[in-house]
DNA sequence: GCCAAGAGGTTGAAATTTGAACCTTCACGC
DNA sequence: GCGTGAAGGTTCAAATTTCAACCTCTTGGC
């Protein structure tokens, strides 16, 4: 008798929504991206610039942000690199502490977040939300909460 | 007055469900790609063995693989390519469409995934599966398939 | 049969992401 | 004060993905 203990794997049922949730996201993803694309956005720059919005002076640490989104701090100064290319983005360094980075939403990137959102949000809706009942997608963010929870930051 | 319908923001509990599951799904994904890593895999290379594994003849159309995974057929190309490099998986042009070309689990790539299933499953289960009632899991199953369906291939 | 449109795949270059190495600056213990 | 280890960011190169252009072969109409 080998000590390995016995594989639980996962049943049909299982299987299926599993399989349902891998591909449903690939294409949710592939077409939240599309749609946002005639703003010259990804939808990873998209949450960056909401992110931004959000917080107090509109401006976040590069650290910060790259937790909020889980990102690679390399990833994300690359891309804040082109969203200040494109001016919606800028970077001042923190005065408090001279290691860190502000990374700030500029009047273009507001204006631009506030003419993407409303069309982004309803494509959330088509795509997504309106397609759950409302138990259902409490059940999502339920237990996407409890992964977050689960495998901790970075 | 405009004539633009008012947009249907989320509200405060969708907004917190959306990004629970955001987040939740890069922690998610980033970690189950982690744990494929100690057998030179990711996430993506291990979906596409399995469903070869799979297939009739462990083999399957690019094509056909390529939407089983929402994928462009170009990248689909790169990573067989790279896939048969490490002869785990064998490409064989189709007889019956001289257009074809069928990609094929090779016995390596067979044993690789052998290896690697139970861990993977393992990681499934404790990141997410056990972390939810069967019922969430179950909505889960329900929602992405609906996303599926409405979003269509393609 | 012949042709046009389209499906199935690949290619190569450009864009994005990853990963490791490398600065600066902080925080702390001594 | 002085090191030392860690945090915050950036950089460069390698790996991966995207995108458009381009073949070959199939289909369907005439």
């Amino acid at each position: 008798m080998t000590t390995t203990t016995e594989t639980r794997w996962l049943d049909a049922e299982q299987q299926v929504a599993w399989r349902a949730y891998l591909l449903g996201t690939a294409r949710l993803m592939a077409k939240l991206d599309d749609d946002l694309r005639q703003f010259g956005l990804g939808i990873n720059d998209y949450e960056i610039l909401v992110r931004l919005s959000e917080a107090p002076d509109r401006r976040l640490r590069m650290a910060d942000l790259a937790d909020r989104l889980h990102q690679s701090r390399s990833r994300l100064t690359h891309t804040v690199g082109r969203l200040e290319t494109a001016d919606l983005v800028r970077r001042t360094s923190c005065t408090s502490d001279k290691r860190g980075v502000w990374a700030e939403l500029t009047e273009a990137g507001l204006q631009l977040l506030e003419q993407a959102a409303p069309y982004h949000v309803e494509g959330v809706r088509e795509n997504l939300v309106d397609l759950a009942t409302p138990e259902d997608f409490a059940a999502i963010g339920r237990v996407f909460d409890a992964v977050s929870e689960h495998i901790g930051q970075r």
